[in-house]
DNA sequence: TATTTAACATACCATCGGTATGTCAAGGGG
DNA sequence: CCCCTTGACATACCGATGGTATGTTAAATA
């Protein structure tokens, strides 16, 4: 596939501009309530534009799905990858996904409609690929290592990313400061109760 | 209000008929995916007896969503009011919530469109009037009690609301049977963990 | 330079959620 | 008992929506 040429270069920038606008959209009035007509029409092209760049509505969102978690899981990985001793980096990763993830424009695309839209597995997948696998990978290492006790890994990676994609959506609404720090202390609470001492 | 008479008894009827075809439909394929067009057709009225009971279609979902979620709270009920020891029912009702929320046609409803077709805020009124409301009960009576650290309850309520909502939806589409129970281990260890000792 | 083809725009369609109006029997006052 | 109001729908209709089929033009290519 070429990526220069004026050709490649226009349908990119085409595409830029709809997921950039879909996505403003999409997170601030969800999936369902923006029509396609809405968003062609702000990103300045037609429906014929996109349905040439996407298969569907739930296509397009998918791909803007995508950026958003990609982003989250950069974000995460860059905080956690400054440390070496595997506990430190779970922790400061799970902190750091409570944070990125509370942004605004972020939980209504990623956690809401995400599920909704292309199904819970769909999700799941992606999730997994984005930042989940991370987690997985951190708990799996650290039973190993023996710091948590022995057990299957992939219940805990999930009660635990549970419980942090819904602390995420509760502070996103929270108007109180005091939520945070709150929630924060709390999730290193359990996070040290599976520690092995 | 009567609740008697031909009128009212015709009129209970096809609620309930409405009720129960559209939480088979939308349990089975989304709430998106059906149209209300079949769903008075399998309920064998019109659209106008559908306007006639419910303002709109997002109406209807969420009495169909109060339905599942008054079920799964009163099973929970249930099971914990049988113990005394706060900290029994509390786990006793946990486990409880894993397995009836794991139950066919119920996740999709309660966990997937929920908040997607309320909003996550409407969706969080009714979860917290129906159940998370016991969960946030249990923790403060524990936590007054000096059997969990001071700390306030809220967060930890939704620390572990999500943990449990989202590995209740794993489980709902897991095809091995020792998920449930290494779930369940896992979250004992969690809740374990949160006890003074 | 001729011709293909990729990147759209335009015009159109079936279906959807929602509404306005019609119908007919139950219910209540005289 | 009769009349007439009212409630529980059915019917007919509407604009908007996601999606498609076809047209147009300029870049790429032989």
């Amino acid at each position: 596939m070429k990526t220069h040429g004026v050709r490649a270069q226009q349908r990119e920038q085409t595409r830029q501009a709809l997921l950039r606008e879909s996505r403003r959209l999409f997170a601030a009035r969800g999936y369902g309530a923006v029509s396609l007509t809405e968003i062609v029409s702000e990103a300045g092209v037609t429906k014929g534009a996109l349905y040439h760049l996407f298969e569907s509505k739930a296509e397009l969102f998918r791909a803007v799905l995508q950026q958003v978690q990609q982003e989250v899981a950069e974000t995460v990985a860059r905080t956690a990858d400054v440390h070496d001793d595997l506990w430190t980096r779970l922790t400061v990763g799970c902190q750091a996904f409570l944070t990125a993830s509370t942004a605004p424009g972020i939980q209504r695309i990623m956690l809401i409609d995400g599920p909704a839209v292309l199904g819970w597995n769909e999700w799941r997948a992606m999730d997994e690929a984005a930042s989940a696998r991370h987690l997985a990978d951190a708990l799996t290492a650290l039973i190993e290592e023996g710091t948590i006790a022995a057990q299957p890994a992939t219940p805990l990676t999930h009660l635990l990313s549970g419980a942090m994609n819904e602390a995420a959506l509760w502070l996103a609404q929270s108007d109180d400061p005091a939520d945070l720090p709150a929630t924060q202390t709390a999730l290193a609470q359990i996070l040290e109760a599976l520690r092995m001492r």
